[in-house]
DNA sequence: ATAGGGTTAG
């Protein structure tokens, strides 16, 4: 009993943020300010029969200080000291209640004494980019203030969110709203997220409808805008609708070799080999002449299927043809070459590409990086590393997520918080990507200090949970027998309006099975099943 | 946002 107690009080720090009416598991262990005398008591559909759960203590003594560094920003600590910035004081608003519509967030901000401004709605709404019933009640708030405007971006931020969440009534409503603006609010940026996500959720007729309405919103049906949309559907595997679009258009829109460029790419992504090659041939009969990165699309259809007999008889043909591989083409080869367990060919691809005089930039060498690393070579792997910013070129994300992804996988675990700590000296941004291998570790270790404090990292730099990470913490703790901590994540992601996997779900609820956990079996499911009628509407 | 960004777990 102690054993868990202990463990749930290491999560003091994130429970605190969250609400509290949603979540009482949360609120009950989390308060440090709880005088109750009862015994904090958990409710009891998530109370788990087994008391076994030793977490296993993870302590560097290098990294100490950093990871104080995250716990001095605990807000219930901020709270008694009244030192809170505005976007603090929103943000704390916005996570205090389970909102059930932005009206209710807008009356909430009403006596919230916080001035709007872009730079804090910005920032809000980045912050609540997985979760948008808090975002709309901001964005709406924010409108009423008094000499407050949002920029286009910020509308176009508004959008992108609702499209994500399948709003697209909403999201509708907010083009119009722009377009009354009359300041040429809408733009090729607006709809272009607008479309995207249409295609996106699968509503491709009405992502065509919207390009075919480009004009009442003032932007020009362009190539541009119809590559744009070609681009957004082809990439969602539906070369067959960007062909459509291209027949229909096809005389009105001037074309480009991108235009081709784009079926070329998609007809690849598809499998499907004979329709690229026939809009190759269409591409060569209205006068344009196939590019690297024509060539590049077969390339890297080939490599997915591992048949690299094929890849090196297109180098040899664009060899043939005076087309020179450049750096994109050589990344694919490699990376796949390295994937399919040939890392000495691999090798021999980024030597040709030297030869060749074609520099390496980030992205290669985070492909570099992966290669080595899923080989083994992890002494090889961190000496690119090293070696790529003697020769010029930064990391980036990509370069840091795979290499803390590699440290993760070999049980690196201290290399891989260092890394983590290295990146925000290099001022890199973190992504959902960096947390993922960190965040599993974690729960398979029962690294619940660390996973802790990976938590108040990720919210001080704006990566919200999404559903695959959800999905991955209810997994892992699963795994773990944390199935109390499983439950209040899963718990979470409903009342964010996510709908989990059904593989997510099944996991828990057969695990609560075995631990005799009825009650929580119980609401486990109802909760399920609120998100799938939800999702109906 | 015309091509490159690691399925997956034991």
């Amino acid at each position: 009993m102690l054993a868990k107690h202990k463990n749930l009080k290491l999560f003091r720090y994130y429970h605190s943020q969250k609400n509290p009416k949603i979540n009482p598991l949360r609120h009950l262990l989390c308060n440090p300010f709880c005088t109750t005398t009862e015994s904090p008591e958990l409710p009891s559909w998530i109370k788990s029969p087994d008391t076994q759960n030793s977490d296993e203590d993870f302590v560097i003594p290098s990294l100490a200080s950093w990871v104080e560094n995250y716990k001095l920003h605990d807000p219930t600590r901020l709270a008694s000291e009244k030192s809170d910035t505005d976007i603090d004081r929103v943000c704390k608003t916005l996570k205090k209640n389970r909102f059930p519509s932005p009206d209710e967030v807008v009356q909430a901000l009403n006596g919230c004494c916080v001035s709007a401004s872009n730079g804090l709605v910005k920032q809000i709404l980045r912050r609540f980019s997985n979760d948008w019933v808090p975002a709309l009640g901001l964005f709406t708030w924010a409108k009423t203030q008094t000499g407050y405007r949002h920029t286009p971006e910020i509308y176009n931020s508004m959008v992108d969110i609702l499209g994500k969440f399948k709003k697209f009534d909403l999201m509708w409503g907010l083009v119009r709203e722009m377009n009354d603006l009359n300041d040429g609010y809408v733009t090729l940026a607006t709809m272009s997220r607008v479309m995207r996500r249409l295609a996106r959720g699968s509503k491709y007729d009405e992502a065509v409808e919207a390009f075919r309405g480009l004009d009442k919103f003032g932007v020009e049906k362009d190539a541009m805008a119809m590559n744009l949309l070609m681009d957004a559907l082809a990439k969602e595997k539906s070369a067959e609708h960007a062909y459509e679009l291209f027949r229909e258009f096809n005389g009105c829109v001037p074309l480009s070799a991108g235009t081709f460029n784009v079926l070329i790419h998609g007809w690849c992504k598809a499998r499907k080999l004979e329709d690229a090659e026939k809009t190759m041939d269409e591409m060569r009969k209205h006068g344009f002449v196939p590019d690297v990165v024509s060539y590049t699309c077969f390339i890297e259809h080939y490599c997915h299927e591992k048949d690299f007999r094929k890849v090196d008889e297109i180098l040899k043909e664009m060899q043939d043809k005076g087309c020179k591989p450049n750096v994109v083409t050589y990344t694919i080869v490699m990376h796949a070459l390295g994937k399919a367990k040939q890392i000495n060919a691999a090798l021999e691809v980024y030597a040709k590409m030297k030869s060749d005089g074609c520099l390496p930039d980030t992205s290669f060498y985070s492909s570099l990086i992966f290669i080595l690393s899923k080989a083994g070579r992890i002494r090889d792997a961190n000496e690119i590393f090293e070696d790529m910013k003697k020769q010029g070129v930064m990391p980036d994300v990509l370069t840091y997520n795979t290499m803390i992804s590699s440290a993760c996988a070999h049980s690196q675990e201290e290399n891989a918080l260092k890394l983590l700590q290295k990146m925000e000296e290099d001022s890199c941004k973190p992504n959902f990507k960096t947390y993922a291998p960190l965040l599993k570790m974690c729960c398979k270790k029962k690294r619940m200090k660390v996973l802790n404090f990976l938590l108040s990292h990720m919210f001080k730099n704006d990566v919200s949970i999404d559903v695959g990470t959800y999905a991955l913490l209810v997994r892992g703790l699963c795994r773990s027998g944390k199935l109390e901590l499983a439950c209040s994540f899963f718990q979470e992601m409903v009342a964010k309006g996510m709908v989990p996997m059904d593989a997510t779900y099944k996991m828990l609820m057969e695990e609560l099975n075995q631990n005799s956990m009825a009650k929580a079996k119980e609401q486990i499911e109802q909760l399920m099943s609120q998100a799938k009628a939800r999702e109906c509407v």
